[in-house]
Formats: C-alpha cells, sequence, structure tokens
DNA sequence: TCATAACCGAGACGGTACGTCGCGTCTTACA
DNA sequence: TGTAAGACGCGACGTACCGTCTCGGTTATGA
C-alpha cells in the first residue's frame, strides 16, 4: 500500500462532490469529507494541499464526462437551442463548484489555468456537426468556427449565472438563441 | 456625534479597498480593515451585516466613479469599440473584487441583485446616446435596448476574465465589437 | 471585559480540576474542559501556553487548601497515625495530577520547581504541636524537626503511590508508623 | 532469520535510551526510534505492546547492569552508606526514564510492578549480606527483612529526586543514613 | 534447489487531540 | 450615544502522533 491508494483518491473525490452539490463550498468541511469518505484527515491532507486545491482537483476530474450535447432537431434554431440548453444545464450542476473556487482562482494564477484547459476541450464536435448540417439545409451561408460560436454561448451562460443566479430558464434560452447566437453565426457565415 | 460618523465610513471603505487590491478577498479579515482603518470591528458591525456586505458597498460605491465611458466618434462601430473597452478597463481593474465576491453572490441573491444595479447604472445614458446618435446617422434601423446591449457585453469581457485571464487587449475589443455587438445590434434594429 | 474576565480563569480551572480528577490528565482533552466551562478553546490558550501549563497552574492554586490534618488523640503512635492517614489521603486525591504532569515536569524545570514550592508549606504547625504534646506526655525525650519527620512520611506515601499504586490501607498505615517514624523520631528525641 | 532479529531489539533500544536522555519521554516519537534505529515502527510493535512498555523494558535491562552496590566496609554504617550512596547514584541516572513513566505506572498497574521487580532484582542480595554481617559483628541483635529497608531507602531517594530534584549529595547520605535508616533498621533488630 | 514462511523497511491508513485563526457578538471605558 | 480596544463563543483549519495494516524484498530453512 507503500503508494497512496488510488481507490481512497475515489472515495474522498465523490464525498467532495457529492458535498460540494449538497451544501456548497464554504459550508463544505474538511472533516465532513473525511467522515462521508471514511478517511481520515491526514490522508486527505497527504495528497492535497488544502481545502480549494481539493476541490480543483474534484472538478479537473469530472469535467469531461459531460454527456454529448447535441441532437439534431432539423432546424439550426432548433440546434442551437439544444446545444444552449443544455450548456445551460452543465453549468447550473457545476457553477456552485466554480463560483466557491474564485476567489482561490484569483490568488492562484496556476490552479486558474489549469481549471480553465480543463473547462473548455470537446463538445465542439457536436457544434461543428450542427453547424455543417445547417450549412447542408441551406440555412447558412458558409461554415464558422464552433470554438468562437461555443465561447459567445458560453459567455452568455456563465454572465447570466454569475450576475441573475439561477435558474436559467427557457425564456433565457430563447433570448439567447435568437437575439444573439442567430444573429452573430448568420453574419459570421454572411463575411 | 450621534449619527454615525461618516469619516468612520470613508476610512473603513478606504482600508477595505486597499485591502482588497492588496491580498484579495479571501485573505482579508476583518481585524485587518479595523486595524487599517484605526476603527473597531463593532464600529463596522454597526454599519455593515458583514464582510460580504461591506465589500459589495465598497464596490457599489466605486463603481458610480467611473469616468464616462462615452465618446461620440462619429460611428457606431467606433462608439461601441469605445465603449467597450472602456468596459474592459473597468473589468480589468475591478475584477479582483467581484471575483472574490462571486462565490457570496451565489448564495446571496439579494447582494448580487444590489451589486448588479449598481454596475450598470450611470453607463446606459452613456450607451443609450450612442446608440441614439446611430440611428440619426442612419447607422441602424431603428432604436434597440441598451441594458441588452450593454449585458452581452459584459458577458464577453467577464467570460475572457474569467477564462482566459487578463490582459484584454485590442484584438479582443475588436473581435468582439465586429464579430458579436455590430451584428446583434444590427439584427435587433431590424426586427 | 478588555482584560481576561477572571470569572473566565475560574471556570476554566475548575473544570480542569473535576477533569482531572474523573479521567486524569491523559484522557482529558481541552475540548472537554472548553465544553465544561462553557468556555472556548481560544479563551484558554490565551491564558495558558498549553495543557501542562494549565495543569500546573491548578494545582498550585487548589495545593493549599488541604484541612488541617492534626487531631489530638491522646498518644504520639495515635497522632502520628492520624496526621500520616492524613497525608495519605491527600495524596490519594492529589496524584493523579501529580504524577500524570511528572513528565512535563522533568522537561521544565521552571514549571518543576513552582509546583515543588507549592506542595510544602504548612501542615507543619500540626506536626509540630503534636510532637510538643508528646514531649509534655513523656512520650519523647525532647522536640524534634517537625519538618524532618514530615519529610519522611511523604517520602513513604509518594513512594508506594509511585510504585505500587493505590489503595494505600489501614496496614500500610500501621506498617509506616510503627515501623519507620516512631522508631525514627525517637531516635531523634534521644539525640 | 524466523526468530524476530535480536539485533534489532539492541538497535532499537539503544535509540529510545537516547531520545528519552535527548527530549524526554512525552516528546519522543515511536517514529523517531523507528528512524534512528533503521527500523520501521512494525518491527517495534511486534516487539513491544506500545511506547510505555518499551520504555520499561528500556529501563529494565538498564537497571540490571548496575555495578554491585554492596561493598564490606567493616561497619553496619559504612555499609548502609555505601549502598544508599549507590542507589542515589543509580536513581540520579535513571530518574529522567522513571519520571517520564510515572504517569503510566500509575494507571497500568502490571507495568509497574515489572519494573518494581527489575529495580529490585540483584540489589536484595547485598543488602541481605550487609544486614547478616551486622547480626555476625553484633551490631543488630537480630536479622531484619532487607526488602523493608531498601524499600525505606528508596523511598527517601526518590522522594528527595522528585521533590528538591538533583543533585544528591554526600550530606544527603549521611542524614538519610544516621537519621532515618540505622534507626529503623535498630527497631526492627530489636522487636 | 527451490519454495515456503517468517522477518524486515517503508510508509499509508483511521483516529484523536492539538493549537491556531477568523468571524461576528458583546462589554468596558472614554469622549 | 458613538467609538476604540479587545475578550469572548463558535467552529473550521491544518498538523502531529499513535497503533494497525499492507506491501515488496530478503534471508534461512526443509522438502
Amino acid at each position: 500500500m507503500a503508494p497512496l491508494d488510488p481507490e481512497r483518491d475515489r472515495a474522498i473525490l465523490d464525498a467532495t462532490m457529492e458535498l460540494l452539490s449538497e451544501v456548497g463550498y464554504d459550508r463544505m468541511t474538511v472533516d465532513q469529507i473525511a467522515k462521508r469518505a471514511k478517511a481520515s484527515k491526514a490522508t486527505i491532507y497527504r495528497r492535497w494541499a488544502g481545502k480549494p486545491e481539493l476541490v480543483v482537483d474534484v472538478i479537473c476530474r469530472r469535467f469531461d464526462m459531460d454527456a454529448p450535447l447535441g441532437q439534431d432537431t432539423g432546424s439550426l434554431r432548433g440546434d442551437l437551442a439544444a446545444i444552449f440548453r443544455s450548456l445551460c444545464e452543465a453549468v447550473e450542476r457545476k457553477h456552485t463548484l466554480v463560483i466557491g473556487l474564485s476567489s482561490t482562482l484569483v490568488s492562484n494564477q496556476e490552479l486558474a489555468r489549469t481549471l480553465r484547459e480543463h473547462m473548455q476541450a470537446k463538445d465542439l464536435g457536436d457544434v461543428k456537426a450542427l453547424l455543417g448540417q445547417a450549412v447542408e439545409r441551406g440555412e447558412l451561408a458558409a461554415a464558422v468556427d464552433p470554438g468562437r460560436l461555443f465561447a459567445v454561448a458560453e459567455a452568455l451562460v456563465w454572465h447570466r449565472m454569475i450576475f441573475n443566479g439561477p435558474p436559467l430558464d427557457e425564456a433565457f434560452v430563447a433570448e439567447s438563441v435568437d437575439g444573439v447566437l442567430l444573429p452573430v453565426v448568420t453574419a459570421w457565415a454572411a463575411a
């Protein structure tokens, strides 16, 4: 057992994940994590330098698990709405974690960068596919950069989440898709 | 001296402002604030309900001090760029403070709303003016909601700040104005 | 309340005293003390550097409270037995405290000396009186040093307590008085 | 190598001995012992039930190394003084260890008895011999119990050590032998 | 000769207590 | 009455030590 037992890693990360969702970052206690993971605090602190680092690790490892978010609905607007709705759900699930970390991120650029890297990643395949289908259907004049579009969508969702808070309802989806994403993507394709 | 001495308000707010910039929200202590302001903690807690509320107040009061951000540049694009650039600067100056607060904002919608109200306050007059001038110049088919536009701009800036970090350079301004703000505002005016 | 509240001192010292008697030094916890004294650990650590120092303080303050131990029984043997029995009881009450401290005493000569000073003190008035009465009754040829006699008695009691442990029964009293104290005091008087 | 390697015993006991002298019982750590002995904690706990037991064992083994303490000086007083002086030296060498153990001894009578058995072991032969010689020389009326006498001597030495601290000088030896041991042993022989 | 078994070092583990720190409340003395 | 000073209860933090355990590696018999 000399090397740190990966089984304990998992138990601790799981417990942390659960507690983050249940009580939030601030009210989550290291003792609670230890108790729920049937671990001791020493075991936790042997792996992570502190509570923020542990939570960052949780987020990093869990962020790639997103279910695929694209569904072919037959129209560009429908596809965009689907993907935007799915993004809302993902953010709504994780915003407690990320928000709770933000103050740490400011003072620890290392962690911030690591976290950012794990927050982007994939999904873009789906976005690219739906944009391609829109071109085929004649809804778009040309292909556009899926990453650039996704970034705008992400910006809208996080902004809403941070400044207005949950919930992210259907009206917000409609407003965002019709008011921003469709105009923007249309303009890009026309350029 | 019966009413709360406004001189103490200022000293406390100043001390808080300084410390926020120096050590960040988490590492800033109420005792530190009291000591630097040569005040007692009682004096602080007689005015604000707690550390987050105090900091929100700091931000609210400082946000109104923004230099006017609209300059008539003669073109819609120029005006939008100017206002966007000014927003970037404001966020760049304050992002440490706001980021440090975000975890509180999520769990305290009251504060979040208050903060948001103070963050847009005066800006909208300028935005509305520049949009009006664009209509007069024939660059826009109709007036559009300045708040809605400002929200999109804000989303882009904060997203960039949180996910990519500083700095916010001129390329980002151009990309945002040409790629998002102009298409969006044109679409809205055409609707 | 600015200076350390003496009322809290008392509550903490009392709680410590009780717990020492109930569970002993090793099993006594600072949290237990705090809880029983309805105090916080911070309040305790603001006054004492640590658990050993607190307990030494308890002993120092409580050690002088010994009830007078001499009763005139009409014979030297009876008086010696009474005083020896009373010493046994005192030691039996305090041995947990003193024993529990001994390892600390070794590494902290300062504390050790302080403790020693508080462990001797008075009582000798009673011992002197009974020895005087014995001279008057003709049981002793001359007066003897009460301190020297008390030291021998103390040695016997502590030795028994440390090496054999409790209880200190009547057989031990008889053996000590008849086998050591009486021969010794007789020899001293005859010299 | 099936039986527990005696070489490891020695290394561990030596390390324990050194550390006891250097930092005292409380601040001595099992991990420290293991590291200094280049052993693992498992190896230690395979041999001893715990830290106190290990230390008791250290003392027990070192106590038997005492140089023989009886020397025939030709007189009872001289013999008693010699043996008492030798006891003083032994205690002075070991008092740090024994003092450090006393709290354990109180709560663990088993260990206390074991320790006590090892502490008197061989000595009594010498004591018995010197008492016998005194009878032969006509200095004593009858044989007396050597264990009982040794217990009194031990009590005096430990009491002095605990309550007055080192050093144990020649004045103390004279006072003890002439003031206590001789009167006591004479009284016992006359009974 | 090789396998079986016991030892060994290393060090992770659960648990418990420690002593520290920060928040928000409260009390006192002064102006 | 408002203020400066600072003690207080509370509770989380991160550390240290104990005694147990699991892991490979090595040595020493006995099949």
